[in-house]
DNA sequence: AAATCTTTATAAAATCTTTATGCTTTGCAT
DNA sequence: ATGCAAAGCATAAAGATTTTATAAAGATTT
């Protein structure tokens, strides 16, 4: 089944090989880099659920990776760092910072908070699981099921997916979807969300030539109801 | 509850004595001047709720004011003119004009007009949905409804409809609209916009033969209600 | 090797632009 | 005031263009 992605950026290997073993011990897909530019450019290609940043990164500040990011990802960051000045912590945390860990710090802690941040990227719900009609989602488990039968989706299907359902009812245009999905290099590849939505269709449709969840809004994008 | 003022920008005399009694006997506070150059003193050192404008002097010094005020006086300025001078009318319209009235005018009419622009000025713009009558329109979610049923419009109509709503009762030309809506290269092809209101009057106004919504201006503009 | 993602090609659908025609309003002469 | 010509407006419909859906072939990842 599809999982959840997790960015790393740390320039410290023996931090990063024991973070990923953690991490996909417990269901996560991990990436990795060791540089801010890198890690960058892996996020703006192909951004994750959650990103592990490093403060103290030998060729650009932590702080200026972690604004940079912030002009348009806007899931969960959390910072790791061996300073534990307050001005630091403050200063990541004001440049938006979802949480906050000082090294060394205990795996059981690092992956409560993971869990935590990920409930919360999906904050705008009361709950983790949603129901639209004959669809339901589960945004922890990452499943989604229609008329109560598990649908079988690859991990961007249920990204879009997932991307519908929380914004029901409105109309989201087709740079948003693929600046979210994919990442902000994507913005023009409308052609992508094409052919996406169209097997997400007949996935989920019950005709899939008269959809009545994804409705086209020519023009500008796609509306979910 | 403080008095809103107006300003009054006229060099005939006996004008100004007529509208400052209706206005003072309806509650405001009135503001008067002879020149333009006075006027924007005025309005410059106690910026009021409304402007109200004789285009039509001698000089033609009213759209230069008007200009003027309009680098950074963004409440209602309500355009007075003769009859004779419609593309005066057009023309301050064009320029950031709000409203007009064309001498003589019934002082139950101005008053009204002064009511709706002073409304307009205190409703909150950044208000995502905003309602008239039976439509409806959501600007986050970029849908438009009438009698709660989702409008199917397309992206054009939908900006024009969005265009409308935001100058409710306000008098657009077909230059201004083409502009906003088209772009500056076709501020000529009224025509486009005469097929447009047409497609958008059969989906929002009951009887589409008598809009109610859109209303014809002759020979200026459209106007919302 | 299988699953998934990216590209390309093409047909269908939706929308926009243009043209044509008849109707309504306005201004002017009577 | 009344009627006529001219300008402006509304509407339908045909033609042009843009946008979308879909299949399927190539590329990449697992």
């Amino acid at each position: 089944m599809s999982k959840a992605e997790i960015l790393i950026i740390d320039d410290e290997p023996q931090i990063r090989m024991l973070l990923k073993i953690n991490l996909e011990s417990n269901g996560y897909k991990v990436l990795q880099a060791a540089l801010g530019r890198e890690g960058l450019i892996l996020a703006a290609n192909h951004p994750p659920e959650l990103i592990l940043l490093d403060i103290g990164l030998p060729d650009k500040s932590g702080h200026e990776v972690l604004k940079e990011l912030r002009t348009w990802f806007n899931k969960a960051i959390i910072i790791i760092s061996v300073q534990s000045s307050e001005a630091d912590i403050v200063n990541a945390l004001d440049n938006g910072a979802t949480d906050y860990l000082t090294k060394p710090f205990r795996t059981g802690e690092l992956l409560a908070r993971i869990r935590s941040c990920i409930r919360r990227n999906n904050t705008d719900i009361s709950n983790n699981i949603i129901t639209c009609g004959n669809l339901e989602i589960d945004f922890m488990a990452r499943i989604a099921k229609r008329n109560n039968e598990l649908l079988k989706l690859t991990s961007t299907e249920y990204n879009l997916l997932s991307l519908f359902v929380k914004n029901e009812g409105r109309v989201l245009t087709h740079q948003y979807i693929l600046r979210e999905i994919w990442g902000v290099g994507y913005q023009n590849e409308t052609q992508y969300l094409r052919v996406f939505v169209g097997t997400l269709r007949k996935k989920i449709e019950d005709n899939p030539n008269q959809p009545k969840h994804i409705i086209t809004e020519n023009g500008v994008g796609y509306r979910f109801n």
